[in-house]
DNA sequence: TAGCTTATTGCGAAAAATTTGCAATAAGGA
DNA sequence: TCCTTATTGCAAATTTTTCGCAATAAGCTA
């Protein structure tokens, strides 16, 4: 179970489980389409203060839990690789839907040979479209 | 040359060519490396204000003169593929270094093959890489 | 289960980043 | 050279992010 994995990671950390931290890693979870840092702090706001969702995510980030996607004017935060499938996005300007799609086989092999060609490590890399979806088109 | 091409685009849009204008633009063309907003405020810090720093940045990405680029944390600025070719880049985690790449055929093919997939009418992308470098490897 | 240690939270306030109103300035056309 | 008005600098307001610290509670131990 994904939420498994997430407290383990916790506690290997020697950081605790709290219903805070559950709280912001379910609202990831559940969520359809990248947050911002702004969404999750009104999101919680019934019971989170804002410092803690600050904290949390920085955590986050550090753990690797998350990461940021660059989509549209501001960053966004969502589960990173190891808690959901790599994938990229398609972010429609014109109503704002954001599409999830996975890597072509010709993609990796392009990475591929840019990294040789460069004797670049890859450790990381995102892909973000923009444009108009079907029904805007 | 560039720099006439933005002397027009100002024009065009009735928008005057001001020094502060220059300054910020070759600022921006001088840079090899994509910019945050602070590092132009900073930079500038001797004859422009902040506020001009950000109206003006505001002013370019709405004219399209510039873009924003996620490379790392935060994410910078750096003149659009109007004014510069379209590229990529490379961050390297460990030195900061940017190194610019262009596109393969091959990543433009499977752009399109997604395109059409998706009947998404791609307008833009952005594809950035992290690791290390050959010097850091 | 009760007790203990200390990571984590909420709160209030500070610091940093971004935006705004307005009077003074200067670009650019007449 | 004069006039119109876009643009700037300055000071202050807003918004976003960070921080210190006392109160709280997670998780381990007996
Ligand atoms: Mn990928
Ligand atoms: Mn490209
Ligand atoms: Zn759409
Ligand atoms: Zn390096």
């Amino acid at each position: 179970m994904i939420g498994e994995k997430f407290k383990t990671l916790l506690s290997k950390n020697n950081l605790r489980l709290t219903s805070e931290r559950m709280r912001l890693f379910n609202e990831l979870k559940d969520s359809p389409a990248p947050l911002t840092i702004n969404n999750l702090v009104k999101r919680t706001s019934d019971t989170l203060d804002q410092s803690t969702v600050y904290r949390n995510l920085d955590l986050f980030e550090e753990l690797g839990v998350t990461h940021r996607v660059y989509t549209g004017w501001k960053y966004k935060v969502e589960l990173s690789d190891s808690f959901k499938s790599h994938h990229h996005h398609m972010l429609c300007s014109n109503c704002g839907v954001v599409i999830e799609f996975h890597e072509s086989k010709e993609l990796i092999k392009d990475l591929d040979r840019i990294s040789k060609k460069y004797s670049f490590n890859i450790s990381n890399h995102s892909l973000e479209i923009t444009g108009t979806c079907s029904n805007c088109s």
